[in-house]
DNA sequence: TATTAAACGAGACGGTACGTCGCGTCTTCTT
DNA sequence: AAGAAGACGCGACGTACCGTCTCGTTTAATA
């Protein structure tokens, strides 16, 4: 016989706040910053009372913790496009949108303030990076597989340089190159999947 | 033929205080994060009033973003070792070091902040990232000076990896991992640095 | 037919709290002077904090101001002691315990900040003053009533004068006469009246 | 012999000073009243540096307090008219006219602060308020030796009413009277010296 | 005439209170 | 019981003055 969970009594929870308060922290942080993130503009945003986010999510850190990873999570996803080149295109594509992005700037914010308070985001930091990691590790697993590179080469280093390079190529960039990187994506992306694709060539046998 | 500069009249500037409150502010923040960042304990344990420090600069990002200027900008110099390899290895692990401490974790919060309220703090990320990169990049002109690389072979995607790459690399080191790194800088930078110099080896002639 | 006021939402305010900083800014008043009354130690007086302050009154003065008249208010009222003179030295004895109280300078000084910032503080001038001019006047208009006094005797000069010449007795009183005059205030008083007694005096038919 | 006063050596002060910033303490106080009351400010006002400013005076309230004795003491002296009623009509009108007059506000506000801070302020209240209560003393000391009034008649309560007579009377004026009590005075002044007349006159001998 | 020492303007200094704002909790009534 | 509203104690914000302290310049009397 199936548990009967208990259903509490009571007033159940209205099921549609917890997405409308964490769409709100984002556009909330993605336009005002760490610094003016307020909790009650958060709840006003969302036309909801302070008490029903505060039931939910003890302060501030953790409402945009868990706001950030219901965006990150998804770009973990990576599809097979038959090739490791097709592959990291993809995934690099994708993920360069989402930095370009206001509410990628927040998730590259908050992953780097995880790092920071590391005391604190600890859980945080693992549960996104570590997905995305994971994600691009997959695309150099099946390439293995496909024998387009060694099995034996080791994958981190590509990883962390893909996925580095593409954080540095946004934050390094001008405010004006933005508008470009989001109309041609490809052209700012290949460079960077070019690296990794010669570095992870296989060596020419003498 | 020298300017000379009329000398402000009044009471001239403690020169002194400028450099105890930046210092106060590296210790504050590495000990207690961007919370508990607070403009009265800077002051207090750099032993100055508040006006002092208001007077130097107008709020904490503005004073936080100096402090991490004074230490970050002596990163981009890149001695010449000889070699490409030893300069990289030489620049990464010195990043590397820098990114693993307080002070450093404080530099690359303050650099994505940049990069998300991207109106008020474009000059620094100009300056801080911007020098971190053009430090880098002058490692490979030397390489393509001694013939190591080709000279024509696109720079900026490597400078973006090999930066990135060490970023990611502490952003997704499990805390427990970080002593390990400090004690042994160079064996995580050895494969991220291999990274680079495989892709940006000469293309095997037929 | 008796209005029925809506009850405004949310969390009612403590009424309790009202009074307890009243109380804690007259004692701090009466203590410290002017200079030396700060919000935070009302606050902290009373135990209480800063914000339930500004939400009842937005400075210092207003503060202020709420709080005298809560203790200057009584003073209007003026029992029929059965005579013009017994009245008036009713009243006057009881007007100079006020100005020899801590709290009773603050009137005076409230009083008079009053009109001179008169912009601000006109309403209160008009309340404070006028009700204690009102509570005298009463006390003529009553002994005309008994026939003591000319119906037709203006009355305003005589109000100014026996509520001024308090003032000044007591402005002009050396320190160590304070004591004196709390011990035995008829004495004190006795002359003042007398004046007023002697110019409402019924002139003496030819 | 005539004592040589040592002449101190370096620069002399400048006199021209001190009356500036006496004339500028009172255009302050006057303008802005106790609070915004700004060391600052007098001094530029007055086209001087704070160090003149607190060479001469220890803090804001010795400023004030000289500043306003040198309006207030012309006031006490009393030229005889030849009569009493002359002389208090005349008193009264300029002390009504120094009341009515923004220095005079400063006058009366500075006279209550006095006698509420009665630690600091002391010598400054007998200064003040005695010289001016002993200038109104002499009329009726004259009026007596003229025979107008008995000589064994207590005269202190009636310079008290006089003087606070007039002082209630700016104090519990409205604002749109005041200009009319500039133009008039007389009008103002004189049924408040008539309470005065009329209680000092010879009891009717029966 | 040159020296000297205080007065001067300007303004930086260590403090402290201001009035504002947001935190996270608590209390009220309504759904 | 959940929810909207908003008061509560707390504490940091950035501003404005306090009274003190350098600075370099000006001003007379002295040497």
């Amino acid at each position: 016989m199936p548990e009967e969970q208990p259903r509490p009594i009571g007033r159940p929870r209205d099921p549609d706040i917890n997405e409308r308060l964490m769409s709100a922290a984002l556009e909330e942080y993605a336009q005002t910053g760490w610094s003016g993130f307020t909790m009650q503009r958060v709840a006003q945003r969302a036309g909801v009372g302070k008490s029903a986010l505060y039931r939910r999510w003890a302060d501030r850190e953790q409402l945009l913790v868990a706001s950030i990873e219901s965006v990150a999570l998804p770009l973990a996803t990576t599809p097979d496009s038959g090739s490791l080149r097709g592959d990291l295109i993809d995934a690099a594509t994708r993920i360069l949108h989402h930095f370009l992005d206001p509410m990628g700037w927040a998730t590259l914010r908050i992953t780097v303030d995880s790092a920071v308070d590391l005391t604190t985001l600890d859980p945080f930091q693992e549960r996104i990076i570590g997905a995305l990691n994971s994600g691009v590790t997959q695309i150099f697993t099946r390439a293995a597989g496909r024998g387009e590179i060694s099995s034996d080469l080791p994958v981190r280093p590509l990883v962390e340089s893909l996925f580095g390079s593409l954080l540095i190529h946004v934050l390094s960039m001008p405010a004006h190159e933005r508008d470009d990187a989001r109309r041609d994506a490809t052209a700012h992306v290949e460079p960077l999947v070019d690296v990794i694709m010669r570095a992870a060539a296989r060596h020419p046998s003498p």
